[in-house]
DNA sequence: TATGAATGAGGCTTCATTCAT
DNA sequence: AATGAATGAAGCCTCATTCAT
């Protein structure tokens, strides 16, 4: 955000983001296995031996990246979800800020995962209040994440209508699948 | 299934198979895209030569897997569904068989995503029959899956009861999260 | 020594030595500390990854160097000795037999210490039958493999010779720097 | 050894010091050869580049720490044999300089072999005035220098008392190894 | 057909050295 | 002058693949 830094910070932020950038990109196209530090540095514009001053591996990498992720999109993943003050809003800013960040900012699983806890104490809460049933909340939202990164990826790979989808997404986990009477 | 073949058949089928179970173990330990040709060939007596005398790539072996998935899991996966005459039946025998092969043969995400056409079909064919509500079978049918999937890894890695998880995911998917009124 | 081995078994005993040879030559001109395990390769006709075939480190070469020296110089080393008879005898035939080894052979300091035992064990039994006066054996024994080192060093490097190197060193551990009375 | 100098020069010739300080221990620890030179600045609270501003390789390094060895050491390794009137103090003095200059500065073989021709001019020296017996004094010199070496190492690794040691070895050159008639 | 050693490409990491600050 | 990050060469090691046996 502040630019007013000495050259020598600034370039050092700049090629750590560069190295952040590239493997997230490189991860995301051939999975953090298969990903080398080489493939890391080949997606940046930095010579092979300057990884090494600021990271010391691809995991490290990876958790800064998760780190970043938490900072970032954490907040966003669950802004929607503050003032919902029924099921319906609740799981259409849920789901359609998933689908959302996924276009934009290539959310994956993992990432997701680490927005568990956040969405299970909404969960809670919102039972609480008498927004939702009184379900397992851990099992809620372990069906929403997968849920909701499966059709991310559907929608990513095969193209459709975000807000379709969210409609569906919700409905189906609003009312269930049992046909009305 | 059948053992009456000639001697040298009998041992190309089962090398190949040292390399298949090989492949399953080490996928699962590492990942598709960290494991390498020669970590399937560790986890095997053959000779590292020996591999290329039945797979000419790793890829060629995850195919391999999967049409072994399919041929004998899928009819399992999909068995107790044929019968099932309300939705409460259908979801209920989806989650549990996906439990219970997720329990004894380490079935995995990718496998999982082989159903989903199966599955969809059904849900199809279940919802023209009335049993189901008229949604998006695509969505629904992913949304089962990745809800199975996640729940049975979460049942794998933090043990739990099969049967509750069954009854808290059907239960779910039956009405949804809607309080009552 | 024998040569009816199998084609593959005798190549692997070749490629060995190759390594063996190559690494005793660069250890001999850079120094072990500074040698690399390229460096050894670049000295054989071997690709770079077959080294790994045959040691897993530089240090388990020079293991490997060290016990073939044991095996073939120390017999050589201590040959002479047996049959000595006066202190004479025994001191010319170690200088000489260090000499002719370090020119022949490339016997090095840390060879000439895997001989310490040896010679110490060897003096101890020569002053008990008392050709030799009651000295503090060990310091003996560091005192003749060093000079003789130091000595063979010099002939290598400056010329000069053999014979009368062997004398001048035998005169002196025999009698003594002091002058005659 | 004077401290009246402008604050730049005080500092240049600290930071020289802690290069050669820092190089003397790598050396000690890890050989010459395997040494590098990011081991010599680690040892060192000056920064990488620092190290090109005093000198242009570990080569260099070294023949400061040489030419400083010979400055200091040599004078100390030479000064009890002026005045020695007989074999046995000359060897006495030497054999004892060495061990204690091994013991309290680390005194290395290289360091040792820079006194090579200091002692051989001693001896010739003392051979003049009949104080040694006419040999080869290149010859003894190696020998006294080698045996030297090796045998404080063998102080300093397994210990040992210097004034016995220092006789033993003077006794072993005085006289030599024939057994009393 | 099975074996397992040889190959050299390529990944990982450290190095010497430069140079903007 | 001191700093320390950037560079790319080069060392270490493992890999996929071939091929003589």
């Amino acid at each position: 955000m502040d630019n007013f830094l000495p050259k020598r910070q600034r370039i050092k932020q700049q090629n750590r983001q560069f190295i952040l950038d590239g493997a997230r990109k490189v991860f995301a196209e051939q999975g953090y296995g298969a990903a080398t530090v080489r493939d890391i540095i080949r997606a940046t514009p930095l010579a092979a031996g300057t990884f090494y001053n600021y990271f010391t591996s691809k995991e490290e990498v990876r958790a800064a990246l998760n780190a970043e992720m938490a900072d970032t999109l954490r907040p966003r993943l669950s802004e929607g979800r503050a003032q919902a003050v029924t099921a319906e809003e609740f799981l259409s800013a849920f789901f359609s800020s998933v689908f959302a960040l996924k276009a934009e900012a290539g959310l994956e699983a993992a990432d997701l995962r680490a927005g568990f806890e956040d969405l299970r104490a909404d969960l809670e809460n919102a039972a609480q209040r008498g927004v939702f049933a009184p379900l397992d909340a851990g099992a809620v939202a372990a069906a929403l994440l997968a849920t909701a990164d499966e059709m991310a990826g559907r929608l990513a790979r095969e193209g459709g209508d975000t807000a379709q989808a969210t409609a569906a997404a919700t409905s189906l986990f609003l009312r269930g699948v049992q046909p009305p009477l």
